[in-house]
DNA sequence: GGTCTATCGTTTGTCGCACAACACTTCTGT
DNA sequence: ACAGAAGTGTTGTGCGACAAACGATAGACC
């Protein structure tokens, strides 16, 4: 098999290789540092992602927004009404689609999206600062085609083995 | 300076880097995936967490524990009663301090948590298929770097600054 | 044209979790 | 013995995610 067997591996590779907690720790953190730094953002990094994308990509729908964030239709309509009355962004409606709403960016929200960038960045740099410079990009770098890979790949739940309990079975000794 | 600003990159490569999401979208997949595999883990991933540092390393008290797996007290006194329902851990006060109690893996969950560990390593690979095998490892390595860097520097909160609004001032046009 | 179904957006309710606050036990120092 | 500190457990509260139901509109089919 291609695939190295991480049970082969010495014991204190595995245990540095908690991958999950490390995530969770590194995102925590992340998240702390934006929700500080964007306090005024509505819904904090959360307005973030969304207002980032309704900028730098025209996505014609809310539910093509959701699908491009990969969150919940409806997390997007209270987000959306207090970044519109912050005047960050309008609802449209789309005039070929009544039902739908085109969400543009307004010129202000352009500009605050952009100022949040900086910001952003550089909280990046500072919540990464563990590693150096150059370890920084390429942990973006391999994050982000992580995270599309598995985006595109989106069906989430592959059925792909019927699961069997982790605990050994009843006989062994506790 | 050192640092390249972000900001000079072209707007596509600042798009694709954000870091926040993909890190989001990693981890919720991550943890998708480790809820489905140990099903019968209470507490699923969070309970392979904390396991995984009981079996690997000796904490001598919960509180230790806690601190070193970054999460709150509280949260700590149910998943371990729940983990000790399930005959994997065992609660003993501490002989010289018997407010502590020292949390000892027993035989039982010492196998469970091997099996729990084959699975996520298996796991993994699936969440990270988008990457080549190489580069999945220095994802793992890389965040474990950044996670244990943030863990020790841990204050959380450095009020660095007092924070401005993102908005633009209030005579920029909407 | 009229009806029927699917889609878009919004609203509401439920659930689980993080965190704070309080209570209890035990240790330490005087 | 007493006061205060530290380890643990319990309770309550607030927030965010998600599912389900609802009204509005569009498109297909007769």
């Amino acid at each position: 098999m291609a695939a190295t067997d991480p049970c082969e591996l010495p014991a204190d590779r595995r245990r540095g290789s908690n991958f999950g907690w490390s995530l969770g720790m590194v995102l925590r953190r992340w998240q702390e540092r934006v929700e500080e730094l964007l306090r005024d953002l509505p819904h904090g990094s959360r307005g973030y992602h969304i207002l980032a994308v309704v900028v730098h990509e025209e996505v014609p729908t809310q539910v093509a927004l959701a699908a491009r964030l990969a969150i919940d239709r409806s997390v997007l309509t209270y987000v959306i009404d207090d970044l519109e009355n912050a005047g960050l962004i309008e609802r449209r409606r789309a005039p070929q689609d009544r039902r739908a709403r085109r969400i543009v960016a307004t010129e202000r929200g352009r500009q605050t999206l952009d100022e949040a960038e900086r910001r952003v960045a550089h909280a990046e740099d500072h919540v990464l600062g563990g590693l150096p410079e150059e370890q920084r990009d390429v942990l973006r770098d391999l994050a982000a085609r992580a995270a599309e890979a598995i985006h595109v790949a989106a069906p989430a739940t592959d059925p792909c083995v019927a699961v069997q309990s982790v605990l050994p079975s009843a006989d062994q000794p506790g």
